[in-house]
DNA sequence: GGGTCAACCGAACGATCGATTGGTCGGAGG
DNA sequence: CCTCCGACCAATCGATCGTTCGGTTGACCC
């Protein structure tokens, strides 16, 4: 066995023992267990329990980027771009379904400093998907709303990335279409008749 | 002191340490403590510890429901069925953040049959969504379509609702404009030009 | 063949956890 | 006045937690 490759059988037994029991509940015995180790050998690698979960994030959200910038890399146009970063999303939700889960449950249960250091990768992810949004709005979106709807987005992208709908590569490729037309409409239709539809729900009180 | 005055004040405090800390981090002691009273006081109201995060979560969703049943029963268009499902979600994240944040990230933890009685809930409030695109969607969407579109919708909300963007009941109002004008305009016009405005995308090679 | 070092493991440490026990205390009922 | 009961608490239980310690083993180097 190569010597990094134990510990990436590390790495991906702490993925999957944590995204199914939560970080708090998941003991480092069932940890070692679960890659094979016994719970002094797993200390042999990992300083502290701490670092297992900054390990899983920092690596999920590198690669999780790094996926990103490629796509985007290969794309010119706005809309393009936008669909890059949702097929991106969603296809890391298929393959890597318990890294993405951690992501976004376990991201605030980090001790400082490794807090921070994650908080800023999951910015740096954040302000990608910003990025595609300033480039694709005709409206001259303040900061502020241009940061609301790129959570909007990522929400929906999780609402659905982490639930059983992407049975299949090609149920993501094809859902990724789908989320994409109906943000793309709303977003760039924003201020036109979108909000005349809404006038007459809008004038009822509370 | 009221008699329910004092369980009241357990659940609130209750919920207030788990949202923080997270279920398994938040300890029955620490509970006690911003309730006011000592462990085996709070024993003295509280079965075990799961049946507090089971009573967080239920009160919870029985407000949520309610408030949502309340809204739609006050409105008879789509469209304003659709406004108020969205004003009722931010409103609620905005006047319960901690119990949402509880609701999204800890419903997985209660052991059998609290965590069946629980999703449950949640399957309710997701039907009431899912039955509101029903009655707006003009494309004959199928349930999965229409399942999935209830989720990203949700997700949305999820994504803007537990994050700081909601600094007054105001800003989840005008919030709740934004997301309803977004949404409804892609999920109206799915199968009009936005997949033209994809098509060039979509033709590129992953 | 003696020495060194990474790669482990069995056993145990103190701390903390959820939960229980045995009680005190004050007020309501008779 | 006595009894009874709900409300509450100090002390403690066994289990489990994260972490450490003291090894053993086998491969590699001189």
């Amino acid at each position: 066995m190569a010597i990094g490759e134990r510990y990436e059988g590390i790495l991906s037994a702490a993925c999957d023992v944590i995204a199914r029991r939560g970080f708090h509940q998941a003991s480092i015995r069932e940890i070692a267990r679960a890659a094979g180790l016994s719970l002094a050998g797993l200390y042999h690698y990992v300083g502290e329990k701490d670092e297992l979960l900054f390990l899983v994030l920092g690596r999920s959200l590198d690669r999780l980027i790094a996926g990103l910038d490629r796509h985007l890399s290969e794309v010119r146009t706005p809309e393009g771009r936008l669909l890059a970063l949702i097929r991106t999303h969603l296809d890391f939700g298929f393959h890597h379904a318990h890294a993405l889960k951690i992501i976004n449950r376990d991201h605030e249960l980090l001790a400082e400093p490794r807090r921070s250091e994650i908080a800023a990768k999951r910015q740096a992810y954040l302000q990608r998907g910003l990025a595609v949004l300033r480039d694709l709005d005709p409206h001259g979106r303040s900061g502020d709303e241009l940061l609301s709807a790129t959570n909007l987005l990522l929400g929906m992208l999780n609402g659905i990335a982490t639930r059983p709908f992407l049975l299949s590569a090609d149920d993501a490729r094809a859902l990724a279409a789908q989320v994409g037309a109906l943000f793309l409409y709303g977003f760039l239709e924003r201020s036109g008749s979108a909000e005349e539809a809404l006038r007459p729900a809008l004038r009822r009180p509370a």
